[in-house]
Formats: structure tokens, C-alpha cells, sequence
DNA sequence: TAGACTGTTTCGTATTATGAAACAACCGTC
DNA sequence: GACGGTTGTTTCATAATACGAAACAGTCTA
């Protein structure tokens, strides 16, 4: 029990607490004694910390079937930490710019941990294929254009980080497996300034991407373009990582101004 | 003591750790002591609660600064949240082609409390003043076309409750203050329709919406065009309300598969 | 009617969170 | 260079809090 004993959470029941969160944030909703089972918990616990939930605004109980959900109020709290985050306002132009240039759909990513995830997109409005904004979504940086570009900044140190806390699961016979691999392909990130994808994450789907950085901001950002294979062969690709080096450049050198005081932006908000 | 206790929550601790969660989510970053100050804690306890938050993965603290800030964890809770409903699938396609007739922003959003959330969105591509999409922010249901549109189809004792519950503003000369006002207003509503939100929320602003009904989905929602009141005079609301009417017809028919049982869905992402 | 489910409430107990205080490690000042 | 003023961190005895078995109250099925 030395050694090996997990670093376990100071506070319990925040276990149950965000566990049930989450629980419910994959299905639409859930019977008490559901939650309890699934949480290894007493239904009697179960009910309390629902109701904590519920008291807070998380969750809501359908009066009739019993049953428990999620209100929307999650949603606030992402839609709050989104809004304060000045570089989206920044980069938004150029990924509609970027989009209308190419035709193609683009995106904009940070790291969290091992992963990127999104933060904006703009969708090709040329494809009929929609593709609702996923904004929040994640993929692991070792198998993404985006998490390449972004690893392609790191030292060594913190490569090697990340690449061991990563999962590593081989979604096409492109995928990155090995930390050699990974050098390799990095080495040639760095090398032509832009990261390719190359069906690595799924089969049909190419990207491009560049990483950017933000003076004073800690954080790793990385915008991409993405296009099934059959319009993206590697003509198009030379021509696209031109366009791409250069919103890279004009990112690069455009100023952000981080962290306003107190935050305090106009609201405009529309009915 | 009797009547006047406030419920209490149940668990004490649930509000320290939302509180912090809140706290973190409308600043960019914040110390500890400031965070125990804010929730009224010891510093102590707020050690503690922080400590859970990371050891959870929704919080992550500056290894030199200090300072504590929010993961993007929170994000893809919310990103789940929208991932399984339905409905926005559904919707989505109608929300693009009537931005495309209309060249106007339009927004599509779900009662929450006494709020309308806004769930998507499909921006103009005309004007130049750029919006990025604000999923998950609110509007009150009083003050808003959405709200109204909903509003209309509550009956009497559910429409009382909102109006009891709900902080009225005026936020312009035209906002509704008063019940007897909203009960006229929504009269209006039922015999149109369509609700007009003639700049009651915000000079400038006029909007049309429309609410529509899930059948076996217990909430409201509605969509809405939004536009300046320069581009929105009373002739065009008259040939926008066509369009409305006809779209929440198509809306009304559409069949939505709800609750899909293991919510299994194509993943799809992309770089 | 009996049985098997729901979700809810109670209550004695033991676990758990609490916070004052001491600690360590900075930073700018005097 | 010791100072007071900051950080964030850790300890620990105590009180408060969350716990869960069990009983309860419904609802639906057989």
C-alpha cells in the first residue's frame, strides 16, 4: 500500500458528483437506480447527490417518469469559457477567409493534455455533406494534422510526454505508432513549416496544418484544413500548404491582446 | 425558521466545487487565494477543492505561475451534451437553407428554465460584421422572438411560473415589463404564427421566429432570423413570416428518431 | 394479489471535510 | 540582506458531514 497506493481525490464526493455529470452527458437520461449501479454507489447516495445536482441547476428530474437529466446550464459554463477566449475572435476572419479560398472545411485546435481539441470551424458550404460544428470535440495529437504541428514546437522533454501518456490505437495502416515514427515525421514538419495528415486518422481524409503561436499565452494552438483524398491529391497539397504558410504568417505576427482586465466584452446577444 | 429556510443543498461541498468551476470559467485564470476570498473559504478548503477539480481533469494549475485555470474538459462535456441530441441533425439543414433564402443569421434554440439557450446557428455570409457562434448562451424567454414563440404555446399556469421566475428588464423602450403585456403579446403570436421581437431585447434588432414541437420530447424549441431593423422593415417581416411558416410546417412533419438506444453514432472525426 | 420494480426518506454511525495555524518559497522594499 | 507581504502547501485535532442499510411509497407486470 506504499508505493502503489493511486493518488486518490481529496474530495469523494466530487467522484460521484462529476461521475453522474458525466454519465449523464452520454445518454439523454437516466433512471436513479441506473446511476447508482453505474456508479457503484447506494441508491440512497445516489439520490443525494442528484439532488446536489439538481439544487446547483445541473440536472433536472422529469416529474412524471422520475427519470434525471442534464439541463443546459453545462453548455453556459463552455459557452462563457469560449467567449472569453480573444484569440477565437482573432482567428475566426481567417478561417472564414481560408475556407472561402480553398473550399474546403478548416478548423481551429488547442492542446489539452495528449489531444487538440476544437475550438472553431468553418464548414465548406461547397460539399452537401454537413458536418455540424463539433466545436469541443477532441483527437490525439499523434494521430491528427493538427496535434503535428503542434508537437512538431515541443522539446524533447515534453514529446516524450506526451507520446507515453498517449493511447496509442492504429485507426489506419497510416497511423503514427512508434515514438521513432513520430521524430521522423515531425523532423519533416519542421522541415516544410506545415504537418500533413495523411489518412492517418481515418481512411478518405487528408489535412493540413500549422501550428501558431500566441505571445504570453502558454497554451498551443494549431488551424487545419481538412478534404477527402479524392480532392486533395499532392498537387493540391503544395498548393494548399502556400496558403497555409501564409495565414500562419499573418497569425504569427498579428497581435493579441490577452487577458482584457475585466473581461468585460459587449454582450450582443441576438433573439 | 419554518417556511423561509432555503432548501439547502445536500451536500455542502457541491457548492464549493461548482462555485470554483463558475468562478474559473468567466476568468482566464485565477490564484488561489483569490478563488477562497470569492467562495468565502479558508484557503485551506480551497486547496483542497482545487485539488480535487484537477485531480478530476477539469482544472489544471500553472506549474510556475501558480495559478489555476480551467482544462478544455468542460467543453467536451457540453460537446457530448449537443453530439446526442437529435434534433440538431435535423434541423441543422433547415437552419442553412434559410439563411440562404434569406441572407440573415438565423438561430435555433431550446427552453431551459425561464431561458432560451441557443443550441446552433447558421451565420450570414453578407454581412461583414462577423458573429461567432455563441452555442450555449441564453436569452430570456420574455424578452426574446424565440421565447415568445415558445411561450405562446404554454398554457396558463406554466406561462404564470416563467413570468413569476423570471428577472424582468427592460433593456430597450419596446421590452415587455408587464404580464398583461406578454399575455396580449403572445394573443398576437397564436393568431400569426410567428413572433416578431420588434427591438425588445436590443435597439436594432428585429427578429422572427417560430416555435416547433417534437412529439415524445418533452421540451420547447424554436428558431428565429435575425437582422437589423434597417434590413428588416415591416414589409419584409411580412414575406419572412411566409418563409418561417413554411419551414416549421416542414419542421412539424419531420419525424425526429429520438433516444436512439445505445446513442452509438458514427464517430467522424477529423483532423 | 403478489411480486418486482421504480424513486424517496429516515437516522445512527463513521467517515469525511473543515479551517486555524505553521510552513515554504517567492517578490519587491527598505 | 533581512524585511514584511505575498504567494501556494501541508498538518492535524475536531466537528460536521456524507454514508448506506433499511423501511417506505408508489407504479407497473404477471
Amino acid at each position: 500500500m506504499e508505493q502503489i497506493e493511486n493518488t486518490k481525490n481529496p474530495i469523494q464526493v466530487a467522484d460521484r458528483l462529476f461521475g453522474a455529470l458525466e454519465y449523464l452527458s452520454v445518454r439523454p437520461s437516466a433512471g436513479l437506480s441506473e446511476i447508482a449501479a453505474h456508479l457503484r454507489l447506494n441508491k440512497s447516495t445516489a439520490h443525494r447527490v442528484l439532488a446536489s445536482l439538481e439544487y446547483l441547476g445541473y440536472v433536472q428530474q422529469d416529474p412524471v417518469e422520475g427519470r434525471y437529466e442534464l439541463t443546459l446550464k453545462v453548455l453556459s459554463l463552455s459557452e462563457q469559457i469560449l467567449q472569453r477566449m480573444d484569440i477565437r475572435d482573432v482567428v475566426h476572419p481567417y478561417l472564414r477567409r481560408l475556407m472561402e479560398q480553398t473550399g474546403e472545411t478548416v478548423h481551429f485546435v488547442r492542446q489539452d493534455g495528449v489531444d487538440a481539441v476544437y475550438l472553431d470551424n468553418v464548414e465548406t458550404t461547397r460539399s452537401s455533406v454537413r458536418m455540424i460544428s463539433r466545436v469541443g470535440s477532441r483527437i490525439p495529437l499523434y494521430r491528427s494534422g493538427v496535434g503535428k504541428a503542434m508537437m512538431a514546437d515541443m522539446p524533447e522533454e515534453e514529446l516524450r510526454e506526451v507520446w507515453n501518456a498517449s493511447a496509442v490505437v492504429r485507426t489506419t495502416p497510416n497511423t503514427i505508432t512508434t515514438y521513432p515514427a513520430l521524430v521522423k515525421a515531425l523532423r519533416t514538419v519542421r522541415e516544410t513549416g506545415y504537418a500533413l495528415d495523411n489518412e492517418e486518422n481515418e481512411i478518405g481524409i487528408r489535412c493540413i496544418a500549422s501550428a501558431i503561436r500566441i505571445p504570453g499565452d502558454g497554451h498551443r494552438y494549431a488551424f487545419s484544413i481538412s478534404a477527402p483524398v479524392t480532392r486533395m491529391d499532392d498537387d493540391r497539397v503544395q498548393q494548399l500548404s502556400h496558403i497555409i504558410l501564409e495565414v500562419k504568417e499573418n497569425l504569427d505576427a498579428t497581435p493579441i491582446r490577452h487577458l482584457s482586465p475585466a473581461s468585460t466584452r459587449s454582450a450582443g446577444n441576438q433573439t
